[in-house]
DNA sequence: TGTACATCAGTGAACGCGCGTTCACTGATGTAC
DNA sequence: TGTACATCAGTGAACGCGCGTTCACTGATGTAC
């Protein structure tokens, strides 16, 4: 990169070589899908939107595939940025691991195509998407580290603690799912509803695992 | 209707009149949609699979997207059947809601790309579509009337069977969708491996309820 | 039983659309000498 | 410091595709008389 030679330089946009543009894009990209939705992220309107030509993501994207798979990956970092957030306004190991558990639900419900693209089925075959298999993965370690937290020094099993780490993370993505399908009634994805259920459902799962 | 006069008729296909093109139609967009995914379930696809005319589905179907309702309405028929069919197989209360679960997330991995539609986010707006909405929450009665089995004689508050249902519900939809879109790995969506796992997992939810 | 006619359920050609992608190109940049 | 040149990062026109849908039509059917 090293494009700008001053710092007070003209801003990239207006220069033919933009300096920056995969992230331009992946940027726009993210507007473009808040905006339209799912239906709406085409590599044309993404090209439009970040002001430059169709042509031009071909030399940072090999095919629209890979564009929506860096979008993707943008949203599961952010998705593992709010999970360790609500992780750490909690204090006991089972509230951090429904607290993680809620601030999943409500990421869903404030970012409901994000969600839809980052599960998509069309990059469901991680093997050609390792970066992206590797970002997904690192958010539900989020969740599998909660989980061997409440575990702690009991001496369970490593397969029952991934259990209840996939367990847990099902509940949570279920529930943001259905939320955001709309098989819960609309009002449901307002972000305070949303949670005040995340909150209810999770109780269940998560108390019972204390007693276990 | 009343299309065959005599029992023993030609078959309806050769005729100009087709005489039950409406359920025909459906069948065909299952059969495409299994076959070539949600991106292959189009209209005209349909009607090629139909062997009609493009224009035909559009004396049963207002457009692409009441077809499709249609196809999803099938779908969740199927469900409740697959999980009625769980239910049936148990003896006690928690194991019904257990086998009810576990049937859903079997249907699922088996149907992947029906269980897509059925909760596809173009017919999350279940106001236009009111006969799709009473059936999927038909298939949702089953969850729900096995909690509320499990519940029992006690008195617990309706609310607090509704939570649980949901609750449920949420687990058994987001263990299945995170099979189907690879989340979880390719070898998981087998259904022996997804059963198993499906079982291990609502175990940690119900043995739960059961100790409340 | 025949017949006129309204209605139903199909056809087939065509339209406009936006898409992903190809192709050949050109302007800008960095570097070796 | 200048300059030649390879390389990088953009352009713009065009292609072929399949889609949903419109339009005007026609064959088949049911019914009233």
């Amino acid at each position: 990169m090293s494009r700008a030679k001053k710092p007070g330089s003209a801003p990239a946009r207006d220069r033919y070589h933009h300096g920056d543009l995969k992230r331009a894009l992946v940027q726009a990209a993210l507007e473009l899908l808040r905006r339209e939705g799912v239906s709406g992220l085409t590599l044309r309107g993404v090209a439009r939107a970040a002001g430059v030509s169709s042509m031009a993501p071909y030399h940072h994207f090999a095919d629209k595939t890979a564009l929506v798979a860096a979008v993707a990956e943008t949203g599961f970092d952010r998705l593992r940025d709010a999970m360790q957030g609500g992780a750490n306004t909690a204090r006991s190991p089972a509230a951090k691991l429904q607290q993680t558990g809620v601030a999943a639900v409500v990421f869903a419900v404030e970012n409901p195509e994000l969600y839809r693209v980052m599960f998509s089925p069309d990059l469901a075959d991680k093997t050609e998407h390792p970066s992206l298999a590797a970002t997904a993965q690192a958010a539900f370690m989020v969740v599998a580290d909660a989980v061997s937290q409440c575990e702690g020094r009991g001496a369970t099993e490593p397969s029952q603690t991934r259990t209840t780490a996939v367990a847990s993370w099902a509940m949570v993505h279920g529930l943001a799912t259905l939320l955001i399908d709309g098989q819960l009634g609309e009002d449901a994805c307002d972000p305070r509803q949303a949670k005040q259920l995340a909150v209810a459902t999770t109780d269940l799962l998560f108390e019972g695992l204390q007693n276990q």
